[in-house]
DNA sequence: CTGAAAGCGCTTACAG
DNA sequence: CTGAAAGCGCTTACAG
């Protein structure tokens, strides 16, 4: 037997003939440069109709896409994005990168992932990541504490804005987009104090996160003006995922078995957190809404899917990544903070939240 | 008052003092090519060691990162994989991600993310997407019926493997990975026998989808094997998502009030199917699993934190990913068809499932 | 306005 | 084994 026949160069020799700007001069019978410069609309280009039309014509039917890395060598920008993100399962972090992704593509821009652990662990990924051209700048998911000096470095070599927390960097400023924290847990809060709670407990993320302390900040601005106070005991500070609304909740629950009275509604720091809670509530013998009202920050689309449907607050997290993306390619002033108001926060009352016994 | 002073440089002419090879090689005192094979380790280079040491030294003195663009441009990579998802919110589809994302870095490649429903509506996204050399390879999350010749197209001219579905592509053979479906609901219908429940329905994805009906095998033959068969009148078709659960569901339950018997148990094409199921029990007066056993295909971090519980089989998602990036990176024969099959599928049994009344 | 020339920063046959 | 030279495919001052 003989050995099997080549097959007819498939993808054997990878790239198969790459078509150049030069083949579509050639075809077009004008030089490389004015082919060059019809094709990017060069407004200096004074060809005639007849002879644009013949360029873009050759370039169609050869089915012509410039060669990236040439170009990129040339003009010093590759329309790449880097989105260094820090929990890619969670959908609140999605619908940010969502955003993100869509503008850049409007933009013509596409993302390259990044992995912030990671960047952090490895140097040499690290140093690949954010320089040597690979990306034209950086979009970073905020509210990460140690990152933060880290990002500051980068900064000042490569265009980078935080997205989801406002810039904690003190002696170098950072571009920054966050929504309105405050308002958001404000809402929440006047809407249980308007179902008929006067006490109401929080369960946040970290005790040391931006994020939080904000949030936190809305619920006692809203307490205040009802003449109400949020009580220490009622406080608890956990991670940002369902399993730290679980830990979260039995901490609450370990305390009120003490005896004494108890908060008729929780806040939780956000919808992760809102769904551990409600995942844990009937080991706790709670049933929700009865025995306690839940509502969370972030609307996601889970939330109407839960038992029962999870009463949220929605922060503009789509709006925010469009935001970051344009003030990325804007190449705005550093240091700018951008507050995305619009759409604001957006009460979604659901039947996690009633009046209380 | 005069004009503020011009800042010291910071990022305004962007890019600021980018260290080249050449300036590697002068401060070590050798040629560009020897700096060059030294620091891409080619065996060939046989420099005194101490030659070498002062290389490397000089690289990381300096913070030397190669150009990608000038290297992409000479060797024809430039360690960018193309992940093109469909649905970027899917606590699934991430899974997937995040094994894709994890071995490319692993392999030190980077991953640009592309949306299937984007580059199939514009074509010029499509075009700069797969062409110009802006990827060395494409991952393409399958299941997505009219992509599919597309797929082929790009096969052809890219390194291309499908994540999780079968290629249905018949006349072009392209790679991809996917796991035992049929081995996964098998799991799922024999747990539902075991607590008793001998008719069983269905809420599957759409009728077309490859994948749903080889999930719908895995079922059939666990009842045949038990000597049950599934009814018609069982099975319902809708879409892959919590809102498709929920219709599937209020299909099913319109049916079971024209009076007589009904299936005891569901088995959900997938988990957001489940999360659709579970949330729109109590509306239809079905308390789970009391009334209905509900369980479903993929295990996601939500599963265990539903009211109740949700009962599932785990699918190695993540492995899928890692092992389409080494495929790709293999470089493998086109058209191979690998099943992941380690881990094998696990049964997850929580509180959706329980023996029939 | 257009074309010939230079050059972006690398790698790799090619001579020595 | 190492260095001088060529060249990857583009864009853009520079002459004409």
């Amino acid at each position: 037997m003989d050995a099997p026949p080549t097959p007819p160069t498939p993808q054997a020799g990878r790239r198969r003939g790459a078509v150049r700007l030069a083949d579509v001069a050639d075809a077009a019978g004008v030089s490389v440069p004015l082919a060059s410069r019809v094709l990017n609309a060069d407004p200096a280009a004074r060809a005639t109709a007849e002879t644009k039309a013949r360029i873009l014509e050759a370039a169609d039917a050869l089915g012509y896409v410039p060669n990236i890395a040439a170009k990129s060598l040339r003009i010093r920008r590759n329309g790449l994005i880097g989105l260094v993100v820090h929990d890619l399962s969670s959908p609140i972090h999605l619908e940010l990168m969502r955003g993100v992704r869509a503008e850049a593509a409007a933009h013509n821009h596409f993302l390259v992932l990044g992995d912030v652990d990671e960047l952090l662990e490895d140097e040499l990924a690290f140093r690949t990541f954010i320089s040597g051209n690979r990306v034209d700048g950086l979009i970073v998911q905020g509210g990460h504490g140690g990152f933060d000096q880290r990002i500051a470095d980068i900064a000042r070599v490569l265009p980078t804005v935080i997205v989801n927390a406002p810039s904690r960097v003190e002696r170098e400023r950072v571009t920054s987009v966050y929504p309105d924290e405050e308002a958001g847990t404000r809402l929440l809060t006047e809407h249980l104090l308007g179902l008929g709670h006067t006490r109401i407990g929080v369960v946040s993320g970290p005790r040391d996160s931006t994020t939080g302390t904000l949030r936190e900040a809305g619920i006692l601005s809203a307490l205040a003006a009802a003449g109400l106070a949020l009580r220490a005991e009622d406080v608890v500070h956990t991670d940002w995922l369902a399993s730290g609304g679980r830990a979260g909740l039995a901490e609450l629950a370990a305390r009120w078995e003490r005896g004494g009275d108890r908060p008729t509604a929780l806040i939780a720091g956000n919808s992760l957190i809102g769904i551990g809670i409600l995942g844990a509530a009937h080991g706790h013998g709670l049933s929700i809404p009865h025995d306690l009202s839940v509502a969370a920050v972030h609307d996601t689309w889970i939330s109407e899917h839960l038992v029962p449907p999870l009463t949220t607050v929605s922060l503009p997290l789509y709006e925010m990544g469009v935001e970051s993306v344009r003030q990325l390619l804007a190449d705005s002033t550093e240091g700018t903070e951008i507050l995305v108001s619009d759409p604001p926060p957006v009460l979604h009352v659901r039947a996690s939240t009633a009046p209380p016994l």
